[in-house]
DNA sequence: CTGCAATACTTGATTTTGTCAAGTATTGCA
DNA sequence: TGCAATACTTGACAAAATCAAGTATTGCAG
């Protein structure tokens, strides 16, 4: 079973225990079409019936009907274009809006209906992961970087692990680097000194982390740059430069005079970024290292 | 925005960006309704047409219709029941098989038409979230329980923090701690006589975990029973029974004597469990601990 | 400034699909 | 034996989608 043959087999399953996509909407009278047309309509200024039947994939003339039928029941206005008198521009009025709540209403006893089987955790569970799927469906917004919240080192260690270990094939003594590493830090919470990020997408996805940490109390002055990683799907998109910044910011802000950080010569893409950033390669050994045979190298730049 | 806003939200999403849940068929010819209803009819034995008209929710009428229209190109075969002429139990023919085919084509190629703007990696992240909501909205099958993977160690510790911060409002040391307890279980890689368990849904969700630790070497004969976390839409199935079980039976073959937990008094469904699998509260205590006042608790129990 | 293509929407004709109610043949059972 | 229940079909109709042609207006090339 493939990601499409997924997808496939989720949209199945999904008609199936929500039916209400293309049902729930009698029970307030209206008709699918009719329902997405009102809520499409539902935004501070005026639209055109030609953006809004292409929105939807609708036949512009019966969204003509639909909205006349909106219309006669004075859902919504149609002005008349100064301009350009072809136009109507559409306007939802407040009995629009009332119609738009019962609506809403409606759909909302279909789902706690169709849901009700799962249980309320159930129910929360299911909200969350197809709110990622919305955030993944919608048109990408540039991530946020936030500080560390609960949870949040454990889904590092979990993505460097099974990241690692699907490309690179290391073992569980990775996933426990990586837990010592944030185990220590969160123990430490040097929180002048010491900082984590966490990119995330609007919806809430996690994309990436990278973390500011001091070297150690022998060498005051040097900051590393540890657990650096983007999501493969936020790849390439500018994220890791944004990170990458924050990082070398915080660092500067925060005193250090230098930074340094550890990776791979594979990671090729990763060693041109830090190239770019001012970083220059200082050491480089084969190392036997999780269960692989790798090329350790050790980068460094001086902050200013 | 709560749970069932956020499912509302995701349909729209969703019907918006992969609107071939009514239309891709068209491509095939077929109507949304005659899709379903050959894709229902795809099973080992015989069925009736008025199980597959209730299970899609579709009129009998309609019903019947489309199946006279799939005799008519040959895509089932109509047999008459022995014992009640009534029924004429439905066998899809081997064109019936192709057509379906067809079908699986068409609706594949419009959803990796749809899915293009987000690239593999974003296509990737979509199927596997859109899975875990298929495993939600199945009926609930019984979960599976098995070893360690890359990445669960990172999921463990994440659950323990985002739940117990947001049930008891412990602050990040309790992360601390767990990535350290896992850390050091997962450099000891002592796979005789330590193990971890991760249940999960048929469809791969983590419900759950349970440790079993040695108590140390200067106590050979004694177990510690750890980071057992049952998810909240998993709480009351009868998991927590089988995954004690599972740890008990793994300390006793691996030679221990006794076996210990900690646990806080506020967990009262947690102590009925232990106490009805033979542990007894040996010790209690208030202390200060993640940011918060707790009583602490010891339970205890010889194994056979 | 004229005429023609393009735009924004509407209307009509037709097909497709869904719905409701009545119809046939058969079974089970009091 | 007869009557309700079952399994499916058929007819009549309504709703929705689709295709094509229609009106009014605008923009712009010549």
């Amino acid at each position: 079973m493939d990601d499409i043959d997924l997808i496939r087999n989720f949209s199945r399953t999904y008609t199936h225990r929500l039916g209400l996509l293309s049902k729930s909407y009698l029970g307030s009278g209206l008709a699918l079409s009719e329902a997405r047309l009102l809520h499409d309509l539902d935004r501070a200024g005026p639209v055109k019936a030609r953006e809004l039947a292409q929105g939807l994939g609708l036949d512009e003339g019966q969204t003509s009907r639909i909205l006349a039928g909106f219309a006669r029941r004075g859902w919504i206005r149609r002005a008349r274009d100064e301009a350009d008198s072809r136009q109507r521009p559409l306007h939802l009025t407040e009995a629009g809006r009332a119609q738009l709540e019962v609506l809403r209403l409606a759909s909302r006893t279909a789902i706690a209906e169709a849901t009700a089987p799962l249980g309320a955790a159930g129910l929360a569970a299911l909200a969350r992961v197809l709110d990622q799927a919305s955030d993944l469906l919608r048109p990408p917004q540039p991530p946020l970087l936030r500080g560390l919240l609960p949870g949040d080192a454990g889904q590092v260690i979990a993505r460097h692990a099974a990241l690692y270990a699907r490309d690179e094939g290391y073992d569980q003594s990775f996933e426990a680097l990586v837990a010592e590493i944030l185990a220590a830090f969160l123990t430490r919470n040097d929180t002048t000194r010491e900082r984590g990020w966490i990119a995330q997408s609007p919806g809430g996805r996690m994309l990436g982390s990278i973390f500011c940490m001091a070297e150690g109390p022998e060498a005051p002055q040097i900051a590393r740059l540890r657990l650096f990683l983007i999501e493969p799907e936020a790849r390439g998109t500018g994220l890791a430069q944004r990170m990458i910044e924050a990082c070398l910011g915080f660092a500067t802000a925060a005193g250090y005079r230098q930074m340094l950080l550890w990776t791979h010569e594979s990671h090729q893409a990763a060693g041109r970024l830090y190239a770019r950033n001012g970083f220059a390669l200082v050491a480089s050994s084969p190392a036997r290292a999780f269960g692989r045979e790798v090329i350790d190298q050790t980068w460094q730049r001086d902050l200013p």
